[in-house]
DNA sequence: ATCGTTTATCGTCGATCAACGATTTGATCT
DNA sequence: AGATCAAATCGTTGATCGACGATAAACGAT
């Protein structure tokens, strides 16, 4: 078998359907896709500015940074008494990747 | 609307986020997302084959294609006593869609 | 009409989720 | 040190999930 003939097929390791699952559900509320949506289009931000947009409490929009964060679709970055938050481009160009295959 | 001149801007609606959280969460789980897989490389099949394939019962598979069932990734058409299960290209398209505005 | 096959539904149980207020932690600024 | 602000964590509550066995429903075949 040619692998390197049918691209297709091969490199396509067998989508690993734990860790697809897994981005899949940091993804499947509402409130963490309005702030994933937020973050790409802010660049950035802090916890805060994601209170203001959302009609949720602070401890709740944490807690969804948190899985956000746990997905590793989002990183956040300490700086001084804030956390400024980030999506990662790599784990969401994985993520891309995955769903393309679908 | 020049759509076609600027993809990437497309204010292309403003993704609607309960929708995509919903077909997130139908492939949040291992399994639905191997049946999903499976659905891909078999084309269709049927309830029983997707059983022999899983370490699970006969009833949570089924579970869990209603679940997929509903969130409109996956369409069953009944043929005699057993049901034909088969992806919905069009729902499928619209989520792929959806992520590559992410 | 009854049997066998296939799938869907029911009922249960433990585990996890989503949300909140209250509290704690961490860092900056007086 | 003390005050202040942002963020994380704790503890609780009700709701939903995931899995299963058991049962029902739908259909084709005998």
């Amino acid at each position: 078998m040619s692998t390197a003939l049918n691209p297709q097929a091969t490199l396509a390791a067998p989508m690993d359907s734990e860790r697809f699952a897994a981005i899949c559900r940091a993804l499947s509320h509402p409130a963490r896709v309005r702030i994933v949506d937020h973050l790409r289009t802010m660049q950035q931000c802090i916890c805060g500015q994601i209170v203001e947009v959302l009609p949720l409490a602070q401890s709740t929009v944490s807690q969804h940074l948190k899985i956000l964060k746990a997905s590793g679709l989002v990183k956040g970055t300490i700086e001084g008494p804030r956390t400024c938050y980030c999506l990662d481009g790599g784990v969401l160009a994985q993520f891309k990747d995955m769903v393309k295959r679908l």
